[in-house]
RNA sequence: GCUUCCGUCGUCUAGCGGCAAAGACGCCGGGCUUUCAAUCCGGAGAUGGGAGUUCGAUUCUCCCCGGAAGCACCA
């Protein structure tokens, strides 16, 4: 059979370069093996998932050269790809293994469970289901869903034994069943949980080779069993290491941009973003670092992966980028990718408006949108300079600004004035001197275009990267500093 | 807390029982250049610790330590 790979990424945000990873490795593996290499979005989250966030993935995917055989947009003979359009599938599945005997229905309350928890914490032992649904006889339980009363349905599992694992990578990993929860497989909505969902779609879409990062170890005996139950094959297992941030802990947005749009709008050409992720945990053979996408296809081994999770490194990543510029780009080359960039109606268009106004000749314009073409902005101490505040006052409102916008997701306009002119009110402070710090990190200007609809033009992820080397061109805030900030922030959130 | 994974210069990697542990980013010094880059030359810098197997361990085994991840009706 035919290797087949798939990339799964769920739309809840913006498109990660862990997802880019991923897909990448995936694609190499199902290139290199004359296979085919799927896109399937999991969307079962109804609250947390949207189709913008769905396009934007498809369209970063794009945009780095990842291209897939099957999808949502092309199709393909095991469509649907979007989990949220194969619901009966789930629910059948999910059925088939409550009348085998491999399921049973939960009729727990939410609060009963966090109690259990609770309960289970303080006691520092196993944090799981107490198996208190499984005491009921089947036919009541069908009579009390038919009847309409609200449940999961949950997973059987082993109480004693181990699970082995063969990671292709790592070999053979042992988990102890005792270890491993009744999972919930189909929630009181009707949609699969992802352990039901990935096992399911995995296999109706042949998938043999399954790359995802090692977060989903110790969920894999739950797939594992899953396919036992179901009778199926399970496929091969490539646990890939974690893309790190500088403090080795994964790749955060909180502590780095990970959004692949934040890379684009930076200036990096995809081809060396892509390199760059290949050379996370994988090397060439000859070992040079600068290759292409053909070239990591046709040296593509899973055996040359290593296992060590890698720090996501933006000096490395902007030195391979200027070596691609350099190396692949001729005069005419390099003015159209300038122009793809930035240099383009549509993304001139939307400022146009926020400059118009201001400006009384041409040349009046690189000053005025120079912010929306550059990386981070030089900046010193003395930028930040106010005659009415202090630079502590001034650091104080900008983390605030800064923790305030880590929690806020929708980056328009409009709701992020009604986060900011809260925050102000919230403070007590003015709208105007909350702001004076913002348009300093933003623009490197204490003046400069207005400060939603840039913000929402810039996007999130450089509009934090900014907002951090804002901060950290104030001195940074130290551990201590943070600590007492941290207590006057939540105390003006009540 | 429990479980699992991981552990080579600050960072990314090479090594796959046997050459003074190699390369790259970054850093430092120098050459070239009107300057800055690019480029060239040079330098500092690592096998987490301890046992064991072996003639010989970065490499194999065990223990410790450290880091990370998972423990949801999120994926």
């Amino acid at each position: 059979m035919s290797v087949r790979t798939r990339v799964a990424p769920s739309p809840t945000g913006d498109p990660h370069v862990g997802t880019a990873y991923i897909a990448l490795f995936s694609l190499c593996m199902a290139r290199k093996l004359g296979g085919q290499f799927v896109l399937r979005i999991e969307d079962t989250d109804r609250a947390r998932s949207s189709e913008r966030s769905e396009r934007a993935i498809m369209d970063s995917l794009r945009w780095l050269g990842i291209d897939w055989d099957e999808g949502p947009d092309k199709g393909g003979p095991h469509g649907p790809y979007r989990q949220s359009e194969r619901r009966e599938l789930y629910v059948e599945h999910a059925g088939r293994l409550v009348t085998e005997g491999h399921a049973f229905r939960c009729f727990c309350s939410a609060e009963r469970l966090s109690q259990l928890r609770a309960q289970q914490l303080e006691a520092k032992g196993k944090v799981g289901y107490d198996g208190h649904c499984l005491a009921l006889a089947p036919a009541e339980a069908e009579a009390r869903a038919a009847a309409g009363e609200p449940h999961v349905i949950r997973m059987r599992v082993p109480e004693a034994g181990q699970c082995a694992i063969d990671d292709q990578l790592r070999g053979k990993v042992e988990i102890a069943w005792d270890q491993v929860d009744m999972q919930v497989l189909l929630k009181a909505d009707g949609m699969p949980t992802y352990h039901l969902a990935v096992v399911v779609d995995d296999h109706l879409m042949g998938i043999t080779d399954v790359f995802r990062g090692e977060e989903w170890i110790t969920s894999t005996p739950k797939h594992l069993l899953l396919y036992q139950y179901f009778g199926w094959e399970p496929p091969r297992y490539f646990h890939l290491p974690l893309l790190r941030n500088p403090d080795k802990s994964k790749l955060s947005k909180r502590k780095n941009p990970t959004s692949i749009t934040f890379y684009e709008r930076m200036g990096f050409m995809p081809e060396a973003l892509l390199n760059y992720l290949g050379m996370m945990g994988w090397s060439m053979p000859d070992g040079e670092e600068k290759f292409s996408l053909d070239q990591m296809i046709e040296h593509f081994e899973p055996a040359r992966v290593s296992l060590g999770g890698p720090v996501f490194d933006m000096e490395k990543l902007s030195w391979l980028n200027g070596r691609w510029i350099r190396e692949e780009l001729d005069p005419e080359g390099f003015a159209r990718r300038m122009q793809t960039w930035a240099l383009n109606a549509s993304y001139l268009m939307p400022i146009i408006p926020l400059i118009q106004q201001r400006v009384e000749r041409f040349s009046d314009v690189v000053g005025l949108t120079g912010h929306f073409l550059t990386g981070l902005p030089s900046l010193s101490e003395a930028s930040f300079a106010h005659k009415k505040h202090s630079p502590e006052d001034i650091k104080k409102t900008l983390q605030f600004v800064v923790w305030r916008l880590d929690a806020h997701d929708d980056w328009r306009a409009e709701p992020l004035k009604q986060t900011l002119t809260g925050l102000a009110e919230g403070m007590g402070i003015g709208v105007r001197d909350m702001l004076f710090p913002v348009f300093v990190s933003i623009s490197g200007q204490p003046v400069s275009t207005p400060m939603y609809e840039t913000l929402e033009i810039l996007g999130p992820d450089l509009s934090r990267a900014r907002l951090r080397h804002g901060l950290a061109a104030l001195g940074g805030v130290s551990k201590k500093q943070a600590k007492r900030l941290e207590k006057q922030y939540r105390e003006l959130q009540t």
